[in-house]
DNA sequence: GATGAATGAGCATTCATTCAT
DNA sequence: CATGAATGAATGCTCATTCAT
């Protein structure tokens, strides 16, 4: 199913998922400051009048697809939570989800990449703050459930995040960007577990 | 010593300097694209004349500031590798010298971040392909010296460089954004023994 | 009735004619280089975008004004050839409908002869080109017609047009320049009878 | 021998040779306001501020190149003018003159052609009246001689020279233009005798 | 004289946005 | 609601010319 059949759904949402479709393709292969309304205008069948009704400016546009990806991502970021239980568990719902939303969603995921410097810096900055503070919450309330969460306290509250994303986003970097061939489907498993592995002290070293 | 003193030595090339140093900030601060040519020129005391005659056009104010970033950044990069003898110790150059040249350089850091899309899609591409082409030969010739390197061959090739630098770019990126407050060179020991057990598989898992 | 009025009618068109009025003064005065976007839009009562968005740019405005001339111009030699029986009467035709359009026209012929080069160095050389071979053709099909042209078989083919046109062409140059001051129109007969003089050979030479 | 060579004889006009030289081959090429003066400066091997001590300014540069292309083309005329003694081999002395120096200079009339507005519209304009003034003078004594010019006073006086250079003229430009193929030399006698033909009424139309 | 770095006024062009129809 | 012509401030860039060395 797509990303946008979900966050706008319904006929009367044609116009403005086509929009969206043409948006993202144009600001995914010229960048988002070298796409001009006009671009967009020409790939859909619509006015920019029409642009400008459904999506106020230009900024608008550009944070309604990043939020779509936003959401998206997190569904499947939470529909893997749903179903772990154990700290390992919950590691390997971080990575597996990431990884596999990148893999099946590139040209949102590289856009997010793109645009996040945009949102963060334009009128829709606190709409940003605001859903990357319920996701941390999201994610802290998970890993403070009973029983889990317990095995990450001897690491630095702020550096557990990068140590089990850090490489995934890497590696979706530099295949989004064409400098790795594979998906990084292909390297899931391995993937979580080097994120797992970094973790912990082995006694090994 | 300054990273401009390097690239641009001399008396001579004090303007350049001068301009380099201006555009950097109004890079960081506006966004390379908001930053207008008459922002840096009011910023130096120079001409518009002046910065087109040393640096042809504003991607080509873009690039040298970039190229200057990766030079800077790859000469520690092989000071620390020149003195390391293991595998080890040649992963942990790789990531102490990643965080330490972040965190001494926070603004090339962050510019560097920025600046890597419009480098990689303007006129100065093949530039930054045949450097990073000669990097990463540089990299597979020292880890392919007698008696290094040998540990690294159970994991794909092209997934070693994510698994080693992933965690310390994403802590960067996430300290240089202020969303999280401590200065990565805090946890550089963590952050290069992370990188190191999540090349192996310890047997515990 | 005006040139413009014939290229671009309707009331819609109001403001593209103003346009091309004030460019074509502009162009003659200053000359077409010369000529800067501001001086046309302070000319009519407009903006810059607005001429933008009707003739694309510099070049385009120049070729509109270009090619309406050269139709105007067509335009009246069709409707003296329409007219014309006989060779002698053909020549007739292209000499005086020449002559009575520069004398009528004087500014579109003045731009005419200072356009040409910009046009057939410019982006719309291709257009330029075809709109000559289509006027060609028409010529060669008119003097192919049964029972006309066979007088002129005795001379080289791509010299007749300067034997026909070439010294009422001289005369109106010297005459917008201000090198003569009679109106052309006043030598149209002698101009005429001058050129059908000097296709043949009247045996006394 | 080169125009350039008698315009500016010596050892020491050499640089001052070069530079004309290569503005002529721009000037042609790309249009004398599309030439700027770095490209004339990288054609040669000096540097702009020698071009400046030489020709004052750009204007200096467009007016040094037509007057040496006018005083080689007079010079020439008066040398065939110098041979003949009838009105009809006046004729033929500006026709077979003008024929000949454009077959055998091509750029230098090409550019002749092309630099007549700008030096006429320029600051040498005074310049250039003096040296057409002077010039048609030279001409009307000529065909004020004894026994010569009788035969042309039937014809309004301003008319002839359009008459006895027009058809060559046309054809010039148009084999400069690529239009014609045959060079204009091919034809020189034709052209001479269709305008010695055009001038007189034959009896016979 | 020769050089070429520096100047800066000026230009063509863009493009997000508005609003009358 | 939809349209797209019109707006005009803003920008990257050019280039003839100057002048310190």
């Amino acid at each position: 199913m797509d990303i946008l059949e979900c966050s706008y759904p319904g006929r009367r949402a044609e116009l403005k998922r086509a929009i969206l479709r043409v948006a993202l393709d144009c600001f995914n292969t010229q960048g988002i400051e070298a796409t001009t309304i006009e671009m967009i205008r020409s790939g859909c069948d619509t006015s920019v009048g029409a642009i400008y009704h459904h999506f106020g400016n230009k900024e608008g546009l550009v944070a309604a697809l990043f939020f779509a990806a936003m959401e998206d991502q997190a569904a499947l970021r939470m529909k893997y939570l749903a179903a772990a239980q154990s700290t390992r568990d919950g590691v390997n719902a971080l990575v597996l989800s990431y990884v596999d939303w990148v893999a099946e969603q590139p040209e949102w995921a590289r856009y997010q990449f793109n645009a996040r410097f945009a949102v963060a810096n334009g009128p829709h900055k606190a709409e940003l703050d605001e859903k990357n503070r319920a996701r941390n919450q999201q994610l802290q309330e998970w890993f403070s459930q009973a029983g889990v969460g317990e095995e990450l306290k001897s690491l630095p509250y702020e550096l557990v995040p990068s140590l089990i994303i850090g490489p995934s986003e890497s590696y979706c970097r530099a295949w989004l960007s064409g400098r790795v061939g594979k998906s990084p489907k292909v390297y899931r498993e391995i993937l979580a577990e080097a994120a797992w592995r970094s973790l912990f002290d082995s006694g090994f070293n």
